[in-house]
DNA sequence: CTGTGTGCAAACTCTTTGCATAAGT
DNA sequence: ACTTATGCAAAGAGTTTGCACACAG
């Protein structure tokens, strides 16, 4: 249940925010919690604001948003390219892809095994590939569609 | 030379315009001209306000808003995901990627040929795959490191 | 204690919308 | 003429910031 933080969690986010420099608040030890306590997630500011208020963290929009960024740029979280207005952010950090349900805006990660192999193009002039993003975006097959 | 419009493009914009069931203003026409006058572009709205007020053609940050999102319902443009705050809108509709230059937030279109070719995975149960997208993000090889 | 973190509200950026005017067919 | 597009300014969404108070070490 993920509601309920177990000592061992709480240890080991403890133990990602001094890695990260960041000190383990009231609020940074609960968002921490909630997004590295279950597998992988991705998420909104929004989201994980919801999420903090119905688990009864008293924590503002603001502290979230600082949060995620300081988070992101500590190298815990890492931010998702989608266009559009929200920015998502992925607590999976290993170099994967994902999968994108444009009906609902969900996202997914792809297996790594299931994973997409790519011949990549040789990147122009004096640059250098710091990585490489791949959205496969997906819709409902018609279930009317017989055919 | 971009600014200057010929016939040829006229016609051809217009023609582009009806098919799409859109009145070819003074205004769509002038933007379609910056838009599909050159090679593929990759703009955001506010980049193509400013070509088109320097073109001397007056225009409001909203029309162009709004023109953006009337093209790409049309299909006459594409957006692309990138993460942050501006949307950017790619002239070039057909199946391809880019590069994204991280420092300066520029595209590039991948060329066809070096095109990334991957190995999809399967997708979930009851979806299909509606469009891939790949961003390969490239930074500048650090000029001092000469090793 | 001393300094960093948090909450709140206000500021900011990007984008959309409402309504009166202008332009297209 | 009749309808659709445009311009302007105001409204909206998402995100960031400044400052006083609270908390961690």
């Amino acid at each position: 249940m993920r509601f309920m933080s177990s000592a061992a969690d709480q240890d080991r986010v403890a133990g990602m925010l001094k890695g990260a420099g960041l000190r383990p608040t009231r609020q940074r030890m609960a968002l921490g919690a909630l997004l590295f306590g279950g597998g992988d997630r991705h998420l909104t500011a929004e989201m994980l604001h919801l999420e903090a208020i119905q688990s009864r963290i008293p924590v503002s929009l603001a502290t979230v948003y600082n949060t995620l960024r300081q988070f992101t740029e500590a190298g815990l979280l890492r931010e998702v390219a989608i266009e559009g207005s929200k920015t998502y952010f992925d607590t999976n950090i290993s170099d994967h892809h994902h999968f994108y349900f444009e009906r609902d805006g969900v996202l997914m990660d792809i297996e790594h095994d299931g994973v997409s192999l790519l011949s990549l193009p040789k990147p122009p002039d004096g640059m250098e590939i710091s990585r490489v993003d791949v959205l496969v975006r997906l819709v409902a097959k018609n279930p009317n569609e017989t055919r």
